[in-house]
RNA sequence: UGGGGCGUGGCCAAGUGGUUAAGGCAUCGGGUUUUGAUCCCGACACUCGGAGGUUCGAAUCCUCCCGCCCCAGCCA
């Protein structure tokens, strides 16, 4: 599909409205997370977004912290943040924002607004601004302190800057309507009283911006014309747009929102998938069962596959649940279109051949549709292993049911011979430890000779050359499509079965020196790549292959 | 409840008064295949939250009703 194919959504009219129209000269968008937690699925859609319409309208996409809350941010988030957006393919515009450097203007405009007489330090606590601020039905009363002269309010701000004044004792507030309807023009907070560190700017300051007195302005002084944000947002706006009115800023952005991405059987929040590593549910914030960016990348995910399933997305004012398996589609996708073949067993079974006693050494290629990916060699022996599963004594299953080995019956090795199973060879509990089984000459690449019908093709390892390895499978993280709905807690719906470790599998040698980021499609299992964090050979499996066959 | 936003197939959606109501995912049939994958064909909304109304003509306009989401942090 090409981007003329698409129709354009309520976001794209308006940009292009204003391009036409000559209000906007040049498309200035930008993406402002705080780094407060790791990026996930749903940022990047908005990263998809915001960078993409840059590229579209041949604009410029900012990339800006919005790091105003000190007790909630570190470096740690920032770099990986950082990591995350390059990871993704996309480039922002010039060096890298922090709305802390912006801290100094910040306090200037807070000083002209109450020399305007449009804002003023208040001294109710906590409890009291919510009782002051009324309901969602009745109006607020004004604070006692909202007439107090500017140079008093001035002073006040000047000594809570300079750590003067107890945290949670004052704050600075606009001054715009108490009995507003929109509660957020209810006074608002612009700045409160943090005496702690933060991590950019250390101990310089004692009061930090509140997001909304911080986020219109930043926008502004960075020339950003569109400022796409999500939905829950919206009653923000009016705000917004207050302080671009009232405040000397160099440039006029305007706020739009979008519905973020919700995916059942996941969780996009940030303050729940810290959540999720504080209490040990994962181990970190980049397992590969988290909808992180990061966990998607260890997991196997390329970014291309969420790339491509965040252009899937409709941007629109809708906030619908989207079906994993739309994600899983594009995942696939990419995988199946770009992930070399390789093969491994998952659950070992030995099978010997008692009419063959060589080595030989096959050429498979790489992908069944793309010889630019190259081939590589398959040792084959006089014993391999074939999966457990693979292999059945019950002789009346159906071809059509069991398109695998059957004892007396023939299989093709995937890229080798077809053979027959002859005999099964138990241990002293009766479980089977053997298959010994007979290669049929010459059918190495060739068809079937006349009277041999293989049931199917089955993937194989040689006993003789290959890698032990272990294989991390996953399942969804939760047990129920929307885990936040109903009552309980989120966690309540943990899967506990999301991670299953199988030790022991067996892969071809060409697998053993594999870098983390190559991802493989593992014949007939599904698709996996290397793990990121283990030292030894450690596979993740990203996805299984679709399965469309009804047992 | 005051304000803001949203309701089109199982899911995501296009649709901007005249189209046989796009497309993708999922599902179900069938074909190809040395991966039960891929690929290819085909099926899948007389109807757009509901009821009225305007109009030659309505998913699109109007009225009323119903449902869902967001806002009462010194979070973002």
């Amino acid at each position: 599909m090409t981007d003329s194919d698409k129709p354009t959504n309520f976001i794209e009219q308006i940009i292009g409205d204003d391009l036409s129209s000559g209000k906007t000269s040049k498309l200035v968008t930008r993406f402002p997370p705080e780094p407060n937690g790791y990026l996930h699925i749903g940022h990047a859609k908005s990263i998809c977004v915001n960078f993409g319409l840059a590229e579209s309208f041949a604009g410029e996409c900012n990339l800006r912290f919005d790091d105003t809350n000190p007790e909630k941010e570190s470096d740690e988030y920032v770099q990986s943040i950082i990591e995350d957006v390059k990871w993704l393919g996309f480039n922002w515009n010039g060096e890298i924002r922090y709305a802390s450097d912006y801290f100094g203007q910040l306090y200037q405009w807070a000083c002209d607004l109450i020399d305007q007489n449009k804002a003023y330090v208040c001294e109710l606590n906590a409890d009291e601004m919510r009782e002051y601020r009324g309901t969602l039905t009745e109006a607020g009363k004004e604070s006692p302190f909202r007439n107090r002269p500017a140079t008093e309010s001035r002073a006040l701000l000047e000594q809570m800057k300079a750590g003067e004044i107890a945290e949670g004792s004052m704050t600075l507030r606009a001054k715009i309507d108490m009995a507003s309807p929109n509660i957020n023009m209810r006074d608002p907070v612009l700045y409160r009283i943090k005496r702690i560190a933060h991590h950019r700017t250390g101990d310089k300051w004692n009061i930090y911006p509140a997001y909304d007195f911080a986020h219109g302005q930043e926008d502004a002084i960075e020339g950003v014309t569109h400022s796409i944000c999500t939905l829950e947002f919206a009653a923000n706006r009016p705000l917004y747009n207050w302080f671009i009115e009232n405040l000397d800023v160099p440039s006029t952005p305007s706020q739009y929102e979008f519905g973020r991405l919700n995916i059942n059987y996941s969780i996009t929040s940030k303050r729940k998938l810290k959540q999720l590593v504080d209490e040990g549910h994962v181990e970190a914030w980049d397992d590969p069962r988290m909808p992180t960016i990061s966990g998607l990348r260890r997991r196997g995910v390329s970014p291309q596959a969420i790339r491509n399933f965040c252009d899937s997305l409709a941007v629109a004012k809708t906030d619908g649940v989207v079906d994993m398996a739309q994600f899983e589609h594009f995942i696939r996708d990419d995988l199946n279109n770009n992930a070399r073949r390789a093969m491994c067993v998952l659950k070992p079974l030995l099978v010997t051949f008692t009419n063959y006693d060589q080595s030989e050494l096959f050429t498979a290629s790489s992908h069944p549709q793309r010889d630019d990916l190259g081939s590589r060699e398959l040792h084959f022996d006089r014993q391999i292993y074939i999966d457990q599963s693979d292999f059945s004594e019950d002789t009346t299953l159906s071809r059509k049911k069991f398109k695998r080995l059957v004892l007396g019956e023939y299989v093709r090795l995937r890229g080798a011979y077809i053979i027959r199973a002859d005999e099964v060879i138990r241990d002293a509990d009766g479980e089977i430890q053997e298959i010994k089984a007979s290669v049929i000459e010459n059918t190495v690449g060739a068809d079937a000779p006349e009277g041999i019908r293989p049931r199917g093709v089955i993937h194989w390892v040689s006993a003789l050359n290959s890698v032990d390895c272990t294989i991390n499978l996953y399942d969804r993280l939760f047990n129920q499509a929307l885990p936040d709905a109903g009552e309980g807690s989120f966690t309540d719906h943990i899967n506990p079965d999301s991670l299953k470790v199988i030790e022991g599998c067996k892969a071809e040698v060409s697998l053993a020196n594999i870098k983390p980021s190559e991802r493989y499609q593992f014949e007939r299992e599904g698709y996996f790549c290397r793990d990121s964090k283990a030292e030894n050979l450690v596979f993740n499996c990203t996805i299984g292959l679709r399965d469309n066959w009804k047992a």
